[in-house]
RNA sequence: CGGGGCGUAGCUCAGCUUGGUAGAGCGCUUGCUUCGGGAGCAAGAGGUCGCAGGUUCAAUUCCUGUCGCCCCGACCA
């Protein structure tokens, strides 16, 4: 491709509402332009860089036995409506009328319309195993869309979905697909992690997520030092510290009559955080309150804390009303010691604040904590529960190392869905003995525009943009310089042109005839792994200058399309 | 959805407080010079000041409404 005829939409300026480095070398290399919130056109640099991370996802797909469909992104809503998910959807989904009224969804997902392809289709076992994939656009009307592509409303995603007479062919495809997807990452050329996960909307029993390490991302990951073990925030597991220590104080109410956090109360009594125990008071699933016990340091873990049989699903904090009735006093001063004759609240504790002795928390009375509380003397023995989130340091759930938090962005997730939506859609096939069988189902997404600026987040300078070569939008980038001067740079620039596209080489040349300043700017911010610079300079030597994208300086190599063919295979 | 902010040239912004019919830098076009890391000089093109009302002799400026966009907020006991 010759620059002069690509419209190339390179800014020297940055558009003033890029926050994160991908959204902000995206929009000024020129692969990107906003329509509107969430809402991005792909420029033909950037299309081409989508397009080859799709290729790199079809072929590892259809590798793995996979099919590929491609099913309308609008879908009635009656399907959503059988499956139960019109109604537990909030607006996130897209919904409109057609002319005549009938309702419809645009797909932020398309487990009902597989599965009712499937149903329709698949009447035998000898059908199955059978995983249906698509690569299509998809469109969640996010609360806050941000970060550029990152998380747009509209986006492009392969999807898959896998049907299975039992359970363990299903595990079987499960693994199949991790390992694909750990084929697809690795040869995009991202570092990644797959990590254990919540299932969160999409529900279901067991998934993983695949993360592209970058310390931008929105999720927190706790991950051990010394095994492979990791998991995102959410589901990373935790347990008991220690075994707790017998009691030894006596316990004391302490006038704290501003201090309402467990922060204030430490630095008050000049006690330890991690001695302190804070109570956040939720709905009980069977009605009433419950108040969770967690220690000063900790963070409540919604997802854990929702999933537990005792705590009402949606979370929902107690109003203030609710807890001045329960505790007879206000947020601020609450714990799990309630005086004698009062209606004790059922306090569920999370494992480490289950374990502390002599602990500081609120005495439910405004104005004052207990100083040397203990449970089992002063606090009813808790139930107790893993309610928090996971800190670094902790112990790995598995026994080997510590966990440390990094930071990634999510880019692919697999579940075992098992028959929530062939059960909830009625999707049943004879087995061999003719007997009516509801199929077992995975899903499995790849968010492809995600992963086009999740590369960016790992991989940029301060110039710009460092492709891997799987997904550059060119391999290499030829640079004449002084082209109205030099016959020889301009014609030997041509014939290497000429020959590397020959050779089937995506090879771009700056033939605009720039000075070399802007010329240089622009490769490095579209980061174009491989740059040849054919100068009189080099030629009087019979040389080129060649740079890797990546590389700190530029080399000297003889001035042949074979020395950068060479290269290009290495 | 709550709170805050912004809509003026292709981009980044100034002007608005104190109304008098619009500017800078970058980019773009042409010419000359320059030419190994975002050149210089000169001449030019380019704007319904988001939209709709209102006040006024006069509105980019003041008022009201509306649309769009951005930021913060769902871990607090």
């Amino acid at each position: 491709m010759r620059l002069s005829r690509f419209p190339l939409a390179t800014t020297k300026e940055t558009p003033a509402d890029a926050e994160v480095v991908s959204h902000r070398l995206m929009l000024r290399a020129g692969m990107i332009r906003k329509l509107g919130s969430g809402l991005y056109t792909w420029l033909p640099l950037g299309l081409r860089v989508l397009q080859k991370v799709e290729a790199i996802v079809r072929a590892e797909m259809n590798r793995a036995g996979a099919f590929e469909v491609l099913v309308p992104p609008e879908v009635p809503a009656e399907l959503w409506q059988e499956s139960g998910r019109w109604d537990k959807y909030g607006p996130e989904l897209l919904r409109f009328k057609d002319r005549h009224g009938r309702e419809f969804i645009i797909g932020p997902t398309h487990e009902e319309v597989i599965t009712d392809l499937a149903r329709r289709d698949v009447r035998s076992y000898k059908q199955l195993p059978l995983n249906y994939y698509q690569i299509q656009t998809k469109f969640r009307d996010e609360i806050r869309p941000r970060f550029g592509v990152m998380r747009g409303r509209e986006f492009l995603m392969k999807d898959a979905y896998s049907f299975h007479m039992d359970e363990a062919d299903l595990v079987r495809e499960y693994q199949n697909m991790r390992a694909t997807y750990t084929r697809i990452f690795n040869r995009v050329g991202v570092e990644f992690r797959a990590v254990k996960a919540d299932s969160g909307a999409i529900g279901g029993d067991r998934s993983e997520e695949f993360h592209v390490l970058a310390n931008s991302g929105e999720d927190l990951l706790a991950v051990s030092d010394q095994s492979n073990y990791a998991a995102n925030i959410e589901a990373a597991e935790t347990r008991a510290l220690s075994t707790r220590a017998a009691a030894s104080a006596a316990v004391e109410r302490v006038a704290t009559p501003t201090q309402k956090t467990c922060e204030e109360v430490a630095a008050l009594l000049k006690v330890a955080l991690e001695t302190t125990v804070k109570l956040i008071v939720v709905k009980a699933r069977e009605g009433g309150l419950i108040a969770l016990a967690i220690r000063g340091d900790h963070v409540l873990n919604t997802v854990k804390a929702e999933k537990h049989p005792r705590v009402a699903a949606p979370l929902t904090l107690a109003s203030d009303a609710e807890i001045q009735a329960a505790f007879g006093c206000e947020p601020g001063f609450l714990g799990p010691v309630f005086a004698d004759g009062t209606n004790a609240v059922p306090v569920l504790a999370d494992h480490a604040a289950a374990t502390l002795a002599d602990f500081v928390c609120g005495a439910n009375l405004a104005g004052f904590h207990l100083r040397g509380a203990n449970w089992g003397r002063d606090a009813a023995e808790p139930e107790t529960a893993d309610l928090r989130n996971a800190v670094a340091g902790d112990p790995s759930p598995d026994g080997q190392g510590v966990l440390k938090l990094v930071r990634g962005i999510e880019v692919g997730h697999i579940f075992q869905l098992g028959k929530l939506y062939t059960n909830a859609l009625k999707m049943t096939v004879l087995d061999a003995d003719g007997k009516e069988v509801t199929p077992e189902m995975g899903c499995y997404g790849i968010g492809v525009t995600r992963i086009v600026a999740a590369v960016i987040e790992q991989r940029n300078d301060d110039k710009g943009i460092v492709w891997p070569d799987a997904i550059a939008p060119f391999r290499v980038l030829i640079c004449p310089i002084g082209t109205d001067k030099s016959e020889a740079a301009k014609a030997t620039a041509e014939k290497l042109y000429n020959e590397l596209h020959t050779a089937g080489i995506e090879v771009l040349l700056d033939d605009r005839g720039l000075r070399p300043g802007p010329m240089f700017a622009d490769a490095d911010l579209i980061g174009v792994p491989h740059r040849v610079v054919i100068g009189d300079k080099g030629l009087a030597q019979n040389q080129f200058e060649y740079k890797r994208r990546d590389a700190a300086v530029a080399q000297m190599i003889p001035a042949t399309t074979e020395a950068v063919l060479a290269l290009l295979r290495a």
